[in-house]
DNA sequence: TACTGCTCTAGGCTGGGCCTATGCTTTCCC
DNA sequence: GGGAAAGCATAGGCCCAGCCTAGAGCAGTA
């Protein structure tokens, strides 16, 4: 079986026209390098050297086998060096899941941090929604992510908060902000929701059907939308009302509905943003510095949560 | 330490997606292509594959690795198959000693020979002299070559003849060609010979003094040149008279001297054109189809000799 | 001829590499 | 939801590769 160490025991006794020289600069005995040869010409098939009196000579298929074994010996070496430029962050990719609201927030700003610090990587912010997220870290595709999530449980997982964001109530109806929205009045409202596609596993929405489930209502959707962006224009226009994170609506209403407005519910509801990947696993130097990047962003915008 | 071996596992890994695939692939057990795997996550210093319940799933370093590994096994898979072509006297090159009137009489159309039933090798034939040509062969540079010698004796070689060369003596005085010159004759004789710088070597000349020295006399040279050519020239023009191998002589007396002529000594002397080689060593086969090559261009010209 | 320098051989030790058996976890399916 | 299946890790044992030291053999040299 051909092997790296035998081409290197090759190289170095083909430069000395010596294997007494060679084991001296390689740091072995002589008979090692000796049967490192006659294993490599046992292997190929080949004499490589004649042994002539003081010292070897290269034969022809010596010659001829030289520069293949160089260019094998700097390939490997070429592996190696782009194995440890990636471990340094310099080259590679750096992979992170966020979603939702996160991304809305920090997104664009963690990518700059990132870029910032080590200007060689690609970044890689996965999340088209938060099943595929949940679903990539459980199947090790992902190895953290920053997710808002309803509860802090999961199966298998290990989720850290890191800060927390109240849902409020929007509207363009400036009536409708007078006062602190209950389950009730909520349940009454004409509503736009988005994350149509994920409504089963949409955070916001878990929030919301639990306040309404402990007062026997079931929540009421008027309009289903995929972005909250749409949702939140739907609501300027005065079409229907709508439930998003605070953070979310200081963000988007200035922009895209200015007319309307936003009240907190009764009692107050929110969502939690937290750090989330496999509970037992250890966590590479991309993953940490992603989440610390990540938690920062998050924490200078929405409510910090410090873990005891 | 890398190996090629780890690379392999990886790769299969990587594209497998499972070690235990990978194994079956290579034919190993399942746990010797894990423990590669935990051999170069360690050399690496890096994760390479996150173990996720059913499988393995590759970490952006396995990524940024993978083209590398697959560029130093496909290098080393290169290196193997120089070798064999080399060996299947494909490709590479075959070197080979010939000095002399050997290389006069059977130089190029030996090459020819060779490239017709190797189209793709090199070929190189040494022999810039007999002392180097000895040398090599004692200093393992040269495996083989074919060379004139006096006797059929040398330290630590094997020296198998092939054919022995008549010397004859070459005049353009046909009076000096009517009978057999003895060796009284010659030493009396005005004589040009060639071979100046490696005289003492020179098999003709060795020939040449042993016959003279059991009738008392010393060899006398009026004219010292470096090749056989000017040697004949000069004989041509009637400045002297040489001794030469009778292939020589019927090759290059029509062509450089056509008034001259050429006649037997007495007794008759001969060179011996041999095969010499190391003694003991074990011959490659270029070197098995140089001798034998050699050995039937050399037996169509001058009388074969057939060993015991 | 003795000495030096280099390679090979011999013999012994250690660890790497491979195996089987088994345990643990996840996944699949009834 | 529970058992079967699949897949990786661990454990333990065997064997040879790889390394060493010591010394023989041989070529070149003073």
């Amino acid at each position: 079986m051909l092997s790296l160490h035998q081409l290197r025991c090759f190289l170095t006794t083909y430069e000395h026209r010596s294997i007494t020289a060679a084991a001296e600069e390689l740091g072995y005995a002589q008979p090692s390098v000796s049967e490192q040869i006659r294993g490599l010409e046992k292997t190929l098939g080949v004499t490589l050297f004649r042994r002539v009196g003081r010292g070897v000579v290269p034969t022809t298929v010596a010659d001829s086998l030289r520069p293949h074994a160089e260019a094998t010996i700097a390939a490997a070496e070429d592996a190696r060096r782009a194995v440890a430029s990636v471990a340094a962050l310099e080259t590679g990719t750096i992979r992170f899941g966020m979603f939702g609201t996160a991304r809305l927030y920090a997104g664009a700003g963690l990518v700059a941090d990132v870029l910032a610090r080590h200007p060689g990587v690609r970044v890689e912010l996965i999340g088209q929604n938060s099943t595929d997220v949940q679903e990539d870290l459980r199947r090790g595709r992902l190895e953290a992510a920053m997710i808002a999530v309803p509860t802090v449980s999961s199966e298998g997982m290990q989720v850290t908060p890191v800060a927390r964001d109240e849902l409020v109530y929007i509207s363009a109806d400036p009536e409708r902000l007078q006062s602190p929205v209950t389950a009730q009045r909520l349940a009454e409202a004409s509503l736009v929701m988005p994350e149509t596609t994920w409504r089963a596993d949409d955070s916001t929405r878990t929030v919301l059907r639990q306040m309404l489930h402990e007062t026997g209502r079931n929540p009421q959707t008027r309009i289903e939308v995929e972005d909250v962006e749409t949702a939140v224009e739907l609501v300027g226009m005065g079409l229907a009302d709508s439930v998003i994170p605070h953070g979310a609506a200081v963000q988007l209403i200035p922009r895209l509905a200015p007319e309307a407005g936003w009240v907190s519910l009764r009692p107050k509801q929110f969502d939690t943003l937290a750090i989330v990947h496999r509970a037992g696993a250890t966590l590479s130097p991309a993953a940490r510095l992603m989440i610390e990047l990540a938690t920062a962003r998050i924490q200078a915008i929405a409510e910090p949560v410090r873990p005891r």
